[in-house]
DNA sequence: TACGATTGTATCGTGTACGATATAAATGTC
DNA sequence: GACATTTATATCGTACACGATACAATCGTA
């Protein structure tokens, strides 16, 4: 019972599904964040700007679960484009404080109809409500655990 | 109620903790990959290789939904590590067949413990064995539908 | 207050991902 | 049987993602 070969067969993966889905749905925010002209991550620091402006790096770190090796040329590439500010915190020289610039902000509108597009289409994809909820959940749950385990 | 500020707070995304479990996830398999030096996505081309040896890159392409564009490079790395061959077809010049070479095929033994090791790592996150299995069928019906979306 | 340890961010190297495009082989059609 | 179309893979450019490492600012403590 232990060990037989169907343990490694693609099928019988729990991590695969989770894999493949998470570059899927990705992929269904892409025509709507081009009309934006940014990208998933891009998207997912907006949002926690728009939830409250003025963070650090490390903050917006520890809440997207990103490193800062990965954020820093991503905010760079944001910077530029002028949708936030990058300036170094006056009370403690090596935090860099991230706040929204007017591009930035003003993209806050334009995005309050992404989240009813995406859970229509997981509607059409005959997910219930609850399905979705206890989805979440199930998620929730994981991330809480696995986020300990670095 | 529609389009409240509060669907765009991180907090109720679905599709965020669906993105942050999967990279979590794939860390949790790189210290078990790296004894055999292979990243995640190498394991699963090997997955679907010790299951049935000799795919063309479309067919490999179809089963791990990634594209010809990402999977090209990645194939020639393995093949550089003598984990797998690539040759071109006879029947149909066009087609690489992709093949397992003994490396790759040696791996497969001590891949077997991977599995067990990922689950109970699940267990320990006071997963049932019931939302597991929930989880997966749900990911499963995300799969069918977004794969039409492309 | 000197100075080693810690903290916050950045740099570097490697490996995915993917859209757009290129290219060669095979196929269909007249 | 030439030739437009399709198919299978590859190339190019851009953007993550992360381990390892670097570096400057701050903190802790003798």
């Amino acid at each position: 019972m232990k060990n037989s070969p169907e343990t490694l067969w693609l099928e019988n993966q729990i991590c695969f599904p989770l894999y493949a889905v998470s570059r899927m749905v990705t992929k269904l925010y892409t025509p709507l964040l081009e009309k934006l002209d940014i990208t998933y991550p891009q998207y997912l620091v907006l949002l926690v700007l728009w939830e409250k402006d003025e963070r650090s790096v490390s903050e917006i770190s520890e809440l997207l679960h990103l490193e800062t090796n990965t954020l820093t040329p991503l905010l760079k590439r944001m910077e530029s484009k002028e949708l936030i500010r990058r300036q170094r915190s006056k009370e403690d020289e090596r935090r860099v404080e991230i706040t929204l610039a007017s591009k930035g902000r003003a993209l806050q509108q334009e995005a309050t109809c992404i989240p009813e597009t995406i859970v229509n289409q997981f509607q059409d994809a005959s997910l219930g409500l609850e399905e979705v909820l206890q989805l979440k959940q199930t998620l929730g749950t994981l991330m809480g655990v696995l986020k300990d385990s670095d």
